[in-house]
DNA sequence: CTGAAAGCGCTTACAG
DNA sequence: CTGAAAGCGCTTACAG
């Protein structure tokens, strides 16, 4: 920089001005800067910057899992709200590891990032999370709440979108409904139980224990859960899936089984991923939109840096789009 | 620190030896820094380090699009190499955007990273990319390979694995092949497009331009080209697809045209997804280990900063992943 | 509108 | 094995 300042003729602190566009320096001043920066291939040193200002443009997107699809749109929209601001986001991956994610949010913290997105792990402590907002690091919570951290998250109304899926299954007949899939040691499985649930209590529909089935996320998950399900009673027309993944695990077994969605049995998932539309039959889901998530994540970090009072949670709209892995059912 | 020093009694200096794990310090005096650390709650700042030492655990990943699930796996690997190792890697999606590719890695340099991992966005310039490398910042590139750039370039091996897919496909009689999916404007695709019209040729197989059909690699993307395909030509009876997730919408329309995968019409696809084995039929593919990507993509970074020589290009083994979704033909 | 000086929190020689 | 001093490249008051 102070090579910059001597080809321009200038001293350092105008070059700083220049640098950050600081209003009231002379034109011709600013283009013999620039000029000099673009000569000398000049590259701005950001941790001097940091270290004197105390202030970053990094912000953290710590995700539980890179290889979630659903994330990953997420992660996208989020990242576009945050460089249209002028942020640096850098997302790291803790993959679903409680360790992992001390030790990064660690590391970021050495790294001074002005703020944290988290899609906390399973297991994460409501202190840990709490302590690390108050330490002057703004932090929202995606997709996942934490109870007790009173920590702004910004969710699915995952309730309204399972008891909206229920509900439709419900209309088309179907009296014996089963929920598959979903990690019980998060909150989203609960939620979008509780709207099953809330849903079949409503129509005074009964719901078995072994109509329920936790498992995996994953794609095999789904498998495994819904062969589970049918082992134990084979009378359920309608399956209620945790996630879309899930669902497509669940076309799979399904298949196997020789029973095909949409036409002997009713198939409902939940995200709305890109490859849904695609799969056949079309997946019938509820639409979450990413944008909305990272719009509503962008401002809640905005809210909380400009000492706004932030709401705690958000919910996101939901919708339940009507494809074809929905068939009826005779009264 | 200055705090520490003083709650521990100790110098500046000393604080900064443990911290850096520093042999040859009392391990008494290593004791009362820590528990002084730890009772201060004190915050290492790397800033204020990497201004002095020049030097930075933070690694970029600069992934070209992070809703690509074979991409994921490999940062999944690369990121933990890179752990083990003490590095921080932070990844940032560019969309397959250059331009935010470029602004990206900017950004990236005024953080001073120690080293970028890059999937090259299409378009990428030879000259843009070597400048970059020779500043001091090791780059290594990962899929892709920009020609004329001369960086090392980690990839799988494109043409010897869609060698042995087409192979495979001509073994089992078929005789009209087509290959579907992939971008003409980056390497990956003429590798493996090579690796099928050798197969090809070398069984006196004809091969049409109405048989290669590129598209994006997005599953509709392999739904469009197919149908592009087979409308042309019906007599088509094996599918060479760029990847997995080409096949996958491959399936969707040979489906929807009543040609059932695996029975009718033989598929292939590219890469492995954990998903592959699920579909049904299971795809039969060609494996590349992302853990292997990884591994040799930090060998790679490693070499550099030791100052050895880099070899440019290093090619990743593949391996025919026989399952059911091709049928035999008839003579 | 521009310059000279101090200081952010570390690490790096250099003494002792 | 530990301490005192200088300096990394910026930004921040403060003069002028």
């Amino acid at each position: 920089m102070i090579d910059v300042a001597k080809a321009a003729g200038v001293s350092k602190s105008t070059v700083s001005l220049v640098l950050r566009g600081a209003a009231g320096v002379k034109a011709d001043t600013v283009e013999k800067v620039n000029t000099a920066i673009r000569e000398l291939g000049y590259v701005y040193n950001r941790d001097a910057a940091g270290l004197r200002s105390r202030e970053s443009n990094l912000v953290a997107i710590v995700a539980n899992d890179l290889a979630n699809p659903y994330l990953a749109q997420v992660i996208i929209a989020l990242e576009g709200e945050l460089e249209l601001r002028g942020y640096m986001p850098v997302v790291v991956n803790i993959n679903e590891s409680v360790d992992r994610q001390s030790s990064m949010v660690a590391s970021l913290k050495e790294h001074n990032v002005a703020g944290f997105f988290i899609t906390p792990a399973p297991g994460t402590e409501a202190v840990w999370l709490r302590e690390l907002a108050d330490a002057s690091h703004p932090v929202v919570c995606l997709m996942r709440d934490v109870e007790g951290a009173h920590v702004p998250t910004v969710m699915p109304d995952n309730r309204l979108g399972m008891y909206l899926a229920t509900r439709y299954l419900i209309g088309l007949g179907h009296k014996r409904i089963a929920f598959v899939g979903g990690l019980t040691t998060i909150s989203d499985y609960h939620e979008r139980k509780d709207g099953f649930l809330k849903a079949m209590r409503e129509a005074g529909l009964t719901v078995k224990d072994s109509d329920i089935e936790p498992s995996s996320t994953k794609r095999q998950g789904g498998t495994i859960a819904v062969n589970r399900v049918m082992d134990r009673d084979a009378s359920i027309t309608g399956i209620v899936c945790f996630t879309d993944v899930v669902a497509y695990g669940v076309y799979t077994a399904l298949q196997e089984r020789g029973l095909t969605p949409g036409k002997d049995i009713a198939v409902v998932g939940f995200d709305d991923l890109e490859d849904s539309r695609l799969m056949s039959p079309a997946l019938t889901t509820v639409r979450v939109r990413a944008e909305d998530i990272g719009q509503m994540a962008y401002e809640r970090l905005q809210q909380w840096r400009d000492n706004q009072k932030v709401p705690e949670n958000a919910l996101v709209g939901v919708e339940l789009v009507v494809r074809s892995s929905c068939c009826s059912v005779e009264g």
